[in-house]
DNA sequence: TTGTATGCGTTATCAT
DNA sequence: ATGATAACGCATACAA
């Protein structure tokens, strides 16, 4: 790999000894497979074997076979070898952004797995936006995408036609539903939310706020606040308006967010429920400006577990997810139905929650309430 | 898109009619541009350019194509378009990972501006691994890719011959050196951690430790280290080995090294230069703990300016430079050259010094030192 | 403006 | 075990 571009093995080299045609040819200059062919003295489909079923040629022409490419400095040409193939060694994912860690991650534990099998992972991001999630998909169908992932169920059902259409297998991660129509890997929003919410009632509090990031085309924010209301129903209980805010998933949305909330014409809640630990953070920042004394005077909980949500005084109550294991899950789930097994429906990973000192005991709670804890 | 399987749209129907050889075909029973042809009743030519050169194609032949295009359910198949074409409308970025928020914003640039001219960004991760990164750039000249970014420079020769090699334009991203014999995008390493040290000398501190992520294969950390060192010369001082640190970059280093460094045996530093804002924080934090006052006692300053560092108390004294800009420029750099223009070796960011809490006038400082602050 | 014919680099089929 | 050659799906030079 260190000649210059100037030396022998450049792949520009002498390109005339491939033209063959009295028509004009539009020959790129780069070394290819009949070069290999030619320097080993084999055919064509000997080179392509040793790469491909090394197992069928015999070991003296492997050698001298691979001794020639990499005279050459060749490698073979993904199109070319696709078009022949019919298999891409393509994999996609959609992803709603990259600037969240959890969505980053994923694709890290997806990269990884289908690397090892020699699939490129081929990213897309839709910013929450299932328009621009359709388009990525069928870009990727294009590119002969094997197998797709696309983080949660909100989209168009285009997207899923799409990808039934052309018999791609496909994930629906971070999401997990024990009733999807669509293979999933991911936990159950729901039912974490339920667990957090019963932590909380469980501590004795009763009067609730939310903050969650934008629910619209946002399938796991939905079931979050879907679970927090039904839980809190089923105690008799309900978030007043005032109480709920829903905003970008920033530090400064929590900090605006409980200012809000404490100022508002009601009574105050005893805990918040956000939707992920930025905004806790924001919450648990604002109510140190503000005096509030946390958990004695208010209970503040997250979602995902960041670092330094352990870090922070007072430590953060939220729930911890492992989504590099679930890109990893993901694509074995996909690489398994490729290899023509028939597995799962999915994976379900769980949800851990993390009790740290952002949560206790509602003020006013009976003792009988208070024993609830956990 | 919302035919079911068995519509008469089914790409997979009747795929006997492409067969005109005595030959076995190997029909994988998708929609091709003939069939749309056949539909429209034109040429494969005419098919073709409808999609590359509109203007060529009268208007009413080209709504014809392109309504057979959508009863067809057909769009171009990427490796046929780049075979032919020899155009892949590939790109590759090579990052260390994606667990950085830096490198994460910086693929969000790359990929946006490079989607919008109907180029596909592939991704790969090193892993701060040499090797790796050169596995993963032949990989993407395997898939064709046109153009390439890689984050640093500390990458072995036979990278960078590569690219050269097969003519790819490739810009190296992150860092920025005016003498660098890559076109690069990024900032001058170098300079911000000059600016930096000087902050610090200018508040009268003459005792430094230093806390960084691993320097090894790694030429911005390293330009860090030399920076501070060429610095703290220049005006006579030098930091003690045992108040340098080298660790992964996580809050939980950062609280380990100021243990450790308030452990040593030999005089205290007043204050602590971080490769980043994680291994600041944790710095902080460990403070708190230790009932370090800061900045009274100790200066801590980080880098890339998370959004919890103006948020934490007290606020951190950090750097920040925009790395989504810095992909997309990047991405705009390669586009230019793919464009046939020449553009400039590069572009420099500007890394921006955001002073807060976490420094301050050094303990004993001179009133003459003191005077330096800016 | 449109059609014809050929090649892009590889793999797969068949024959040896 | 190896070779000859026809696809794979599309774009383009050239003819009309």
């Amino acid at each position: 790999m260190s000649d210059t571009p100037d030396s022998p093995a450049s792949p520009a080299s002498d390109p005339t000894v491939r033209t063959q045609t009295n028509r004009a040819r539009r020959s790129t200059g780069r070394t290819v497979l009949s070069d290999v062919a030619k320097l080993a003295g084999v055919s064509t489909a000997t080179v392509s074997r040793v790469y491909n079923e090394p197992d069928k040629v015999s070991a003296n022409v492997r050698e001298r076979v691979e001794h020639a490419a990499v005279t050459l400095n060749w490698f073979p040409n993904a199109a070319g070898r696709a078009l022949a193939s019919t298999r891409s060694h393509i994999a996609g994912i959609i992803i709603p952004t990259l600037d969240d860690q959890v969505f980053a991650s994923q694709v890290s534990g997806m990269q990884a797995a289908f690397a090892a099998r020699g699939i490129t992972l081929v990213l897309g991001c839709s910013n929450y936006d299932p328009a621009q999630a359709l388009v990525q998909v069928r870009a990727m169908l294009a590119r002969g995408a094997e197998a797709m992932a696309v983080v949660g169920e909100a989209h168009p059902p285009e997207l899923f036609d799409a990808l039934r259409l052309y018999r791609v297998p496909y994930a629906v991660t971070y999401a997990y539903r024990e009733d999807s129509p669509h293979d999933c890997i991911g936990f159950d929003n729901f039912a974490a939310y339920v667990q957090m919410t019963e932590h909380l009632i469980g501590l004795g509090h009763r009067s609730f706020a939310v903050c969650l990031q934008p629910t619209r085309d946002n399938d796991r924010v939905q079931a979050r606040v879907a679970a927090i209301r039904a839980t809190l129903e089923r105690h008799g209980l309900a978030v007043r308006p005032e109480h709920v805010c829903e905003g970008e998933s920033t530090i400064g949305f929590g900090r605006r967010s409980l200012r809000s909330i404490w100022q508002a014409p009601c009574e105050r809640p005893s805990a918040i429920i956000c939707g992920n630990d930025h905004i806790a953070l924001g919450v648990l920042r604002e109510a140190e400006e503000l005096g509030i004394e946390i958990p004695g005077e208010l209970s503040v909980t997250g979602f995902d577990d960041l670092e330094i949500s352990k870090e922070i005084r007072p430590t953060l109550t939220t729930m911890r997810v492992d989504t590099y294991e679930i890109g990893r899950l993901t694509a074995q789930h996909l690489l398994d139905i490729l290899d023509g097994k028939r597995p799962q429906h999915g994976h379900e990973v769980r949800a851990l929650l993390e009790i740290r000192e952002s949560t206790g005991p509602a003020p006013n709670a009976h003792a009988g309430d208070a024993r609830l804890q956990r």
